[in-house]
DNA sequence: CAGTATCCCGTCCGATACTG
DNA sequence: CAGTATCGGACGGGATACTG
């Protein structure tokens, strides 16, 4: 990388992290829980998912932590849950318009993992 | 963000995680650490820095974390650690290639933040 | 200056059992 | 089906004191 490019990016991030609780640290937030990249993973490519789709993608999650994430997810806004009042009971998870804007970043840092973490 | 440039993210994100432990998802152990993120951080604006430095920068870390968090980095490969052999000693941290190739990601996810966790 | 060495505590998280 | 409730152990991380 070279060092102009560098600095410019350097500059505009540093504008952007004005503080350690600015918004864009915030973003933060969604690295914190142990599962929560997983189920977010997992939910990007399915784009509607139910309880048990959940824990059928991701065997070794338990109940508590799935509840959890999926909670966690909701209250950051990337993750929309909808419950149909039905018997059995039936509850849908999907990724809101934040959620897919996500994805961008995130294929940046799993492009820079794929270079340099073999 | 329209959905034929969503698909085709999701596309490429797939073909580089192909399980939970390839080198794209390792790129996740980065933001394990409590402190990982706001020492890369302050090391990203200075180039290079010695022990005494980052406490300054960051008050409230402990010796404890601030070696258990360098160390770490260094494992990553994204610091490097030079030791001259001087009395007193003199360390000097700075960025690895890797760990400057980080900023482009990075800066993508904190734009988001800036966009959507006001 | 640049760290170790200990001690200790809170929370995270797993396992298991139970429910509307 | 989609969760809660409860318990207990492991571990991350803080505070303090010490050292080459």
């Amino acid at each position: 990388m070279q060092e102009s490019k560098f600095n410019s990016y350097v500059e505009k991030l540093t504008k952007l992290c004005t503080s350690p609780d600015c918004p864009a640290c915030k973003s933060l937030l969604l690295f914190k829980g142990k599962w929560n990249i997983e189920v977010l993973f997992v939910l990007l490519q399915q784009t509607t998912m139910r309880f048990g789709d959940f824990k059928k993608a991701i065997p070794n999650i338990t109940n508590t932590m799935l509840t959890a994430t999926l909670r966690d997810l909701e209250m950051l806004g990337v993750v929309k849950r909808t419950q149909y009042n039905e018997i059995p009971p039936r509850v849908e998870y999907s990724l809101t318009e934040s959620g897919m804007a996500l994805l961008p970043g995130f294929y940046e840092i799993a492009l820079w993992g794929d270079q340099y973490m073999k």
